[in-house]
DNA sequence: TCTGGGGTCCTAGGACCC
DNA sequence: TCTGGGGTCCTAGGACCC
């Protein structure tokens, strides 16, 4: 159990959540009908290219249903699935909700995704498992959905409780309950073992957690490097990181991309959508008070295939048009003339824009563009993203911005390791 | 029949310098 | 003309997470 010097830890973990809040919403909307309780999925439109399953019932699920799963395989599945449409906005909402109920019992909150979260409780000595009982309930009496609480000593255990059966529960795995609790469950459920590391690992005969646990680790460096490492410390258990309380500054950088409802084959066409969704992320990375000073493309071609192409600017800026150009010539530099799909910006390098590096030469010039962004941004945020649209846009086709969980992104992504 | 979008971190290989 | 090794930095791609 849990000795004195130990930390408590919670991973709160909200049950499908997509698929909880758009239940709980239509709920409140007057509809009596739980979409919780019969077979049915969150997903974008298939007419657009993006039918994919973010989030199924459990009734959905039984059916073998699951996320990740292509839209109209799982009609073929279950013919009568209910589909609903992705609130964001809504989702950011009931995230906000339930972080704002967790610090009511501690400041020590680290939000790793909109649908989960840790919390340091070392405070609670005593009854921590009624704290998460308590709260738990609370949870669904007042914000209406169901979420698991996992508790132990570190934050790895925390979270690998938390998948734990049933739903709906409080579950512990202190360092004293991993061999019973944790080492029978295939490896494919230790977190950071995916696809391709779990392939690995069955070629060495380790089929579960227990048996990565047990084996040499050297071997496993030879064949994962650090991965190797790192997944043979979590199968024992060991992790140490703190719970950060996330300041959504300091992130490594920010993206958009998006899936093309038709395939692109000219320059034009691509440098629009390129536009779009540079105006997207160089508003959000004026939001987060940053510049970049690295800039990447990204493109998936109509064969799925991708490739990505950096760029670096001469100086650190947030500057759309200035971000626009290094987007631009990345992908001169780069696209093979392929029919396109998809395609992407990110933004890297980033910096604090307390120190905005001047360019000598076009000082005037540079500032007012600085000013336009101010101006353009502070419409757009009070009478819409689409107040102001560059006029290449018009009757092109394209969005003018394009992707983005814009200004309601207030919380860091979270990373692959804790 | 068709296959999303947002992140972080690590690594192999090439360029360049001494 | 041909030969070496080590260090650093950068890039593209791939691993993982939700």
């Amino acid at each position: 159990m849990i000795s004195k010097n130990d930390r408590i830890i919670f991973h709160i973990d909200v049950n499908s959540a997509y698929l909880s809040w758009t239940a709980v919403k239509l709920l409140q909307y007057g509809s009596t009908h739980d979409i919780r309780k019969v077979p049915s999925v969150i997903a974008g439109d298939s007419e657009n290219r993006h039918g994919i399953i973010l989030a199924a019932s459990i009734p959905a699920k039984k059916l073998g249903i699951k996320t990740g799963d292509v839209l109209w395989q799982a009609k073929m599945k279950c013919r009568d699935l209910e589909v609903y449409p992705p609130d964001y906005d809504w989702y950011m909402k009931s995230s906000r909700a339930l972080v704002d109920m967790l610090y009511e019992y501690s400041p020590k909150i680290q939000r790793y995704s909109i649908d989960e979260c840790f919390m340091d409780c070392s405070n609670y000595r005593e009854n921590y498992v009624g704290i998460a009982k308590s709260l738990k309930a609370r949870i669904s009496e007042e914000l209406g959905f169901n979420c698991n609480i996992g508790i132990s000593q570190n934050k790895l255990l925390a979270k690998m409780a938390s998948d734990f059966k049933p739903k709906n529960s409080v579950h512990t795995l202190f360092k004293d309950e991993i061999e019973k609790k944790m080492w029978p469950l295939p490896v494919g459920e230790l977190f950071m073992v995916g696809r391709a590391t779990r392939t690995k690992l069955t070629r060495l005969n380790i089929n579960t957690i227990g048996e990565l646990a047990s084996f040499d680790v050297n071997i496993l460096k030879g064949f994962l490097h650090s991965q190797g490492q790192l997944v043979h410390d979590y199968a024992n258990g060991i992790e140490n990181s703190e719970v950060r309380s996330s300041n959504y500054l300091d992130i490594k950088g920010l993206g958009n991309s998006i899936t093309i409802a038709y395939d692109v084959d000219n320059f034009e066409e691509a440098s629009r959508i390129l536009l779009s969704l540079t105006e997207s992320t160089a508003m959000r990375l004026r939001e987060n008070g940053s510049l970049c000073s690295l800039v990447a493309v990204s493109i998936k071609t109509d064969t799925f295939i991708s490739y990505s192409h950096q760029k670096k600017l001469t100086r650190s800026t947030d500057c759309t048009s200035e971000i626009f150009e290094g987007i631009k010539q990345a992908f001169i530099e780069c696209w093979k003339g392929e029919n396109i799909r998809q395609l992407g910006v990110r933004l890297t390098k980033l910096s604090s824009n307390e120190y905005r590096q001047e360019n000598l030469f076009d000082y005037v010039a540079s500032e007012k563009q600085v000013k336009l962004d101010t101006t353009i941004d502070a419409l757009r945020k009070r009478y819409g993203k689409d107040s102001i649209v560059r006029s290449i846009f018009i009757n092109s086709g394209v969005k003018a911005i394009e992707g983005g969980t814009g200004s309601h992104s207030d919380y860091p992504m979270m990373g692959s390791i804790l």
